[in-house]
DNA sequence: TCTGGGGTCCTAGGACCC
DNA sequence: TCTGGGGTCCTAGGACCC
């Protein structure tokens, strides 16, 4: 039995946990630069406010039924995040962190009744430890258990667990449920289903495997078989989980020249080699992408990347530079820029790291010693702390933000106050 | 006016090889 | 007039997820 743990209304609920003033109001959470709705509280979706709408549309509620609003705030759901796969793994004995707010859990070999009564208290552990709610699915396969999870959410009855054993329990569920709201469904595909008139999960679950890998794909097979309680996706091991890393962001207002733009490449290729020590890998291709806003059709649009093929290694000033020499390539003057974002991929583990024709062992020690130094600098006392000279300079990249919520839980100036 | 960021997996099609 | 064909590797792009 597999089970899914998702957080409600995960940066919502983030926000809500350190501003107990925002608890049971309608608020809202916008994208990098404001830009539109990421993350809606449970009274903002009553208001019929849709997942990533404009910031713009939204304002109306401000005024008519106080709605609140904010800056989305990474540093803080990544470490309520953390806080709370470190408790599912503490009370679990295998799970995959599927994203920020979510988790699977391999639960096999348990009764329904057990099932119910471990969830509970997963839940209310949870709740109790960060304050954030979360809702469990617990089924034969990874499709049902998001199903299930469906379900807990749903029925206030369930109490945020739903365990569902029989496979054809789920018969009346799938029913209900349209293509586009199964697992591993989108616009596309649930588009061209419908052309063959299968219109919802029952009929997708009933239809020909064989049909449907040819018509579609292998993909759209495994969901045939998943939702028939046979499960083909497993819960992936964390060490071979991750292939490639990315970091790039939408500029606060439109860059035209090179030198604008290599401040905001360094930031982002020291927030990724950051990222890349963290997961004791090192890199030996990087591709760095550059683009125009795709939205504003008034202006003439360029989307370009290069990629540098590198000795293996994880020493931040040799991937800067590298990508640098990449952002060279491909700038060409004339355009409004508006983002750039940098790609580290073929990774290999630390210990594995080849010492190469010019590069003796010692100077791999010394890079690695220079690199964990600067690890260790940045993270007693901030991120950027110490960083390539070339992160200094212009600052027009950086994106609007304008109601961010204090780093509660990863700044010392930032920590909240108790008065008792 | 504003239009996210970070991932994965699969497929099609070209290049190349024998 | 004939002008292979099958396998493999790689890359770009599509579709999806949260």
């Amino acid at each position: 039995m597999i089970a899914l743990i998702d957080c409600n209304n995960f940066f919502a609920s983030c926000e809500q946990v350190f501003q107990p003033q925002l608890a049971g109001k309608p608020l809202v959470v916008l994208s990098n630069n404001d830009g539109n709705v990421i993350a809606r509280s449970s009274e903002a979706k009553k208001l019929g406010i849709g997942m990533g709408v404009l910031a713009g549309s939204v304002r109306e509620f401000v005024r008519s039924h106080e709605l609140q609003i904010r800056s989305s705030n990474y540093a803080l759901y990544g470490d309520m995040s953390s806080r709370i796969m470190d408790i599912l793994e503490e009370l679990l004995p295998k799970i995959e962190r599927y994203s920020i707010d979510e988790a699977f859990a391999d639960v096999s070999g348990l009764s329904r009744e057990r099932l119910v009564e471990l969830f509970r208290f997963v839940r209310y552990r949870v709740q109790r430890h960060t304050g954030i709610q979360v809702s469990i699915g617990v089924a034969r396969t990874k499709t049902l258990a998001k199903a299930a999870n469906r379900l807990a959410k749903r029925h206030p009855e369930l109490a945020g667990v739903c365990v569902g054993m029989e496979t054809e329990s789920f018969g009346k569920t799938l029913e209900q449920m349209e293509t586009r709201d199964v697992w591993g469904i989108g616009g596309k595909i649930s588009k061209k289903l419908s052309g063959f008139g299968i219109d919802n999960a029952k009929q997708l679950r009933d239809a020909d495997p064989v049909w449907i890998k040819k018509q579609f794909s292998v993909v759209l097979m495994r969901t045939v078989l998943e939702l028939r309680g046979e499960s083909c996706l497993k819960l992936e091991e964390p060490e071979e989980s991750r292939k490639s890393l990315m970091c790039g962001r939408s500029f606060g207002k439109p860059l035209k020249e090179l030198e604008d733009i290599r401040p905001a490449l360094t930031h982002f290729v020291q927030n990724a080699v950051t990222r890349l020590w963290k997961y004791k890998q090192a890199t030996s291709a990087i591709t760095v992408y550059l683009s125009t806003n795709r939205f504003r059709k008034n202006i003439t649009q360029r989307s370009v990347s290069a990629s540098v093929e590198l000795e293996v290694t994880n020493n931040l000033m040799q991937l800067n530079a590298a990508a640098q020499r990449a952002l060279e390539q491909i700038f060409e003057s004339g355009f409004e820029y508006h983002k750039v974002g940098v790609l580290l991929h073929d990774f290999i583990s630390v210990k594995n790291i080849p010492a190469t024709l010019f590069e003796t062992e010692t100077s791999i020690q010394a890079s690695q010693q220079l690199m964990g130094a600067v690890k260790k600098i940045n993270q007693k006392f901030g991120r950027y702390t110490v960083a390539s000279a070339s992160v200094s300079g212009s600052s027009d990249w950086r994106a609007r933000s304008k109601s961010r919520s204090p780093a509660f839980t990863t700044c010392w100036n930032e920590l909240p106050l108790v008065r008792a």
